[in-house]
DNA sequence: CGTATTATTGTAAGTACTTACGTAAGTTAT
DNA sequence: ATAACTTACGTAAGTACTTACAATAATACG
């Protein structure tokens, strides 16, 4: 038990689970009391039924918040019990049509009666507390609703990797990471050509003195990510040889470096920035994508062979 | 789910169980977005081991609140994957010594980072509501361990019946009710005898007149109860002829009859209430120990077979 | 010292749901 | 009218635990 002093709201779901796990066997126990042959999980299922008869195993799914094959199976408990009867559809065959059978009206007042007790037993229980369980699931409900665990995680996450991670500017020093990186995935997901290794073996010849900027990005001591901005004239630049190697991916490296590139073309008063990249990247599109690049319609040919997509930023001065 | 809205809180454990799949569910996602080869309900068992190594499997299962068998599972899974290793105990052979693997080992640092991330963000979402929820289910856990569910809905049971039920003393138009109640248990369990009938025929003549009383329970229109105080010196009355319909025990009504008639003994200045009774017949039993009768050692003959306990309420004027 | 009891674990089966999938009935497009 | 699809349902298998039971080791008792 410490275990959960321990861990803290770490180990929400499973705390949840074993709460749940308790007041479901101690149910089993308030139908003993009333000597119901009724076992709970069958409750909400009959009460729908109970209320509003000649319902589809579909709509009583609905009604309850589960699946129609958990209502399907219950259903069919219930008709072995004798409790509740299914028919057929009248216009539409599919459907399997629930009603109480006589027995089951007849088990329904006491059920109601015991189903009021609990509630009143269990108000008084939510009373006690100083918060209220109900009402606090209720409001994280609605808050996972909105935003899904993952996501929340993945918010916390990205704050704490952005304060490790560091982009760099470019120095001689870098050439090999700036290389390898590229040569990565480039290697993983088509031929290196030789247009690739020209720049990767001489970014300062071939970026950096025609006018573009290279940044990489450094995480835990190791050089992960590398991004180029290359001139294409006055009013336009080109945003290529963007790699992140893929532990490191995921963690919004691509982004942060985008980003650096993208505001250092509008410094340069670009008016647009220019992309190519392939279909078969599909987080490098997002990527591009977050960023505010669009696809272009016609293009420029490029030099590369696995290019098959262009897009671009226009910037508003 | 209007179902919840239009049940309330009758479907806590229902709903409970629900957030608790989100939960879960969620989690799955928190591992994929880390890429850790790791299963949520590894979690507890691997953050155990990792913490203290060398721990048994029924110290993890004790520490984590699952049962051996769970944590015998896990601990064989993760086993399969590589990331923990069990030995034999060094003094005792059969204790599972659980300790991490290398792989195992390599992994620990990246795990907790991710729950230290995970604790954030579930604490900013509990921060976001009103009620608390880790708060709320500590109390709601609290409470259900000083009076379980059942406890707290019979007590809202026996609230409501009390109101319905009537204690109503004896007239002529109650003598076959009161004779069906006797007959019905005493057939049941035993078989009738020649002083049964003469009581149950005559009870004016064999009960009241020596100086007795009678009462009789009502509950819902029909009589369910039957209880009788009968007269044995100017000291000594005898609790006899109690009789619930099996339709209507458990509500307490025993105990309702059994209070009025001390009452009445005590009213009657008797020094003490005496009784006799079948070991077979354990509830009834244990509600003459409710109402205060002890065992009693030695004890006078009694006029019926099925008589092998004798108990007695001393009354203290 | 042998036997009865207790402790520790593993395995099987159950629980109350889920997801995945197949079948039959209905609906829409050609 | 036929093909292609969508919908409703039931069945099977999975999930993450549980309880029940069996096997073996340790300990207590006479």
């Amino acid at each position: 038990m410490d275990f959960f002093e321990q861990m803290g709201s770490t180990a929400l779901g499973s705390r949840l689970r074993r709460l749940s796990e308790q007041m479901t066997g101690q149910a089993a126990e308030v139908y003993a009391l009333y000597r119901l042959p009724f076992e709970p999980r069958w409750f909400p299922v009959f009460c729908t039924v109970a209320r509003q008869p000649g319902q589809s195993v579909g709509e009583v799914a609905q009604a309850i918040g589960h699946t129609h094959a958990a209502v399907s199976q219950v259903v069919k408990e219930l008709v072995r019990h004798d409790l509740v009867s299914i028919e057929r559809g009248e216009a539409d065959l599919r459907r399997s049509v629930v009603s109480l059978t006589a027995k089951g009206a007849a088990l329904w007042p006491t059920l109601q009666e015991q189903a009021a007790d609990v509630r009143q037993a269990t108000e008084a229980l939510l009373a006690e507390s100083r918060h209220n369980l109900w009402l606090a699931m209720g409001e994280v409900e609605h808050a996972l609703a909105q935003h899904s665990l993952a996501h929340r995680v993945k918010a916390v996450r990205d704050q704490r990797v952005a304060a490790e991670v560091q982009v760099l500017d470019y120095g001689p020093q870098y050439q090999a990471d700036f290389k390898r990186l590229n040569v990565e995935w480039i290697a993983r997901y088509f031929r290196l050509e030789p247009a690739d290794l020209k720049a990767l073996d001489e970014p300062d010849a071939y970026i950096l003195q025609p006018g573009g900027h290279i940044w990489l990005a450094a995480y835990r001591g190791a050089v992960v990510g590398a991004c180029a901005l290359i001139k294409l004239d006055t009013h336009t630049y080109e945003l290529a040889k963007m790699a992140v190697s893929p532990a490191a991916q995921g963690l919004g490296i691509g982004f942060r470096l985008g980003e650096v590139a993208v505001a250092q073309a509008r410094a340069l008063g670009a008016r647009r920035v220019y992309l190519e990249s392939n279909t078969k990247l599909g987080p490098a599109l997002q990527l591009y994508y977050k960023l505010g690049f669009r696809k272009t319609v016609a293009g420029t040919p490029s030099p590369y062979e696995r290019c098959n997509i262009q897009m671009e930023l226009p910037l508003t001065p």
